[in-house]
DNA sequence: CTATGTTTTCAATAAATTTTGAAATTTCGA
DNA sequence: TCGAAATTTCAAAATTTATTGAAAACATAG
């Protein structure tokens, strides 16, 4: 298979891959084309590789920044942006899996804390069931929390070395 | 906060946290409202509590029973079919988890494996760039196959409790 | 300061996804 | 076997989400 043919199987997988996550297509696609570049890529370099218009590829690229995936860069002696997406892969998982954190997992705990007050008798086996349920979403995600805050400040050698003797 | 207000907030919040992961609000309030329920619900049941018709309450039902998240259970004596979810979050949790590794992570790897036999000279660096990303990716993919595949076969209190100490 | 190239915004449009509801099919008691 | 109850299907409608493109805002060289 030829380069320019893999790189655009990689981008078009990437972008079916992304919207099975709650990512959207073309977000997820600028992501990958900004993986295997080598150089920094400029807004209309995008727009031509991915035929998308110039709105959506602005918006998606500072999606893309928000969520700390992406980088603009000036050259010097160039009036246009580059950009160019971080290109270590742990350092990437361990981004996404912190903002997914902050921006889900903690909003969730903290609603699951409330909901288990439930006013009632825990003797009624319909306030039962649900403070039991709420409880055990809740012991499971304090737990993923935990795990998941240990990952973002783990090296990646540490964590593959470790978790390949673990789970040898 | 009484009972009903509970679930509903429950409900509701299951729902959006859903569409964050690609399932849709319906699927993920079905679910929400079996997880709470002490009893099995009927397609009527369901239909009466969320507000949402036949159709897409049987769509969203069958959808569930496919991903093993919910049964059909047949009472003696009763016409209708009744429905009820797995109630214990880690099982529900692993089946999750090997639905969507055998669903996506799979063919992914299996995608990676194929693109980072690439035509080219690796000297070039846009052919390095593109085999690098690519297999650095496989790498930590193939990593998380391996650990997700540890956690299926996991009993939760093993798995909490060391990852406690592992982790404290 | 001005002219020109570049980026950003956002209302309108398009596309994708979800939901409905009525008809078709299936199930099962009598 | 018949017929009422229950389930399933699926084309059409509604809703949600993504995309466009032109206008406005911004930035910089001259």
């Amino acid at each position: 298979m030829k380069l320019i043919e893999a790189k655009q199987q990689f981008i078009s997988s990437w972008g079916a891959f992304g919207t099975h996550w709650g990512i959207n297509r073309t977000m997820a696609q600028i992501h990958a084309l900004l993986l295997v570049s080598a150089d920094p890529l400029t807004q209309d370099d995008m727009m031509e590789q991915l035929n998308i218009s110039r709105g959506n590829t602005n918006m998606n690229i500072r999606e893309l920044i928000n969520w700390g995936l992406v980088e603009r860069i000036l050259l010097s002696g160039e009036r246009k942006e580059y950009f160019t997406a971080e290109k270590d892969i742990w350092k990437v998982v361990r981004q996404i899996v912190k903002e997914r954190k902050k921006r889900e997992l903690e909003p969730m705990l903290q609603l699951l804390d409330k909901l288990e007050n439930v006013e009632g008798d825990k003797r009624d086996k319909h306030v039962k069931t649900f403070v039991d349920t709420v409880s055990s979403i809740k012991k499971l995600g304090k737990q993923a929390d935990k795990t998941l805050d240990m990952m973002i400040k783990a090296e990646e050698s540490w964590f593959v070395g470790t978790m390949m003797k673990f789970f040898k």
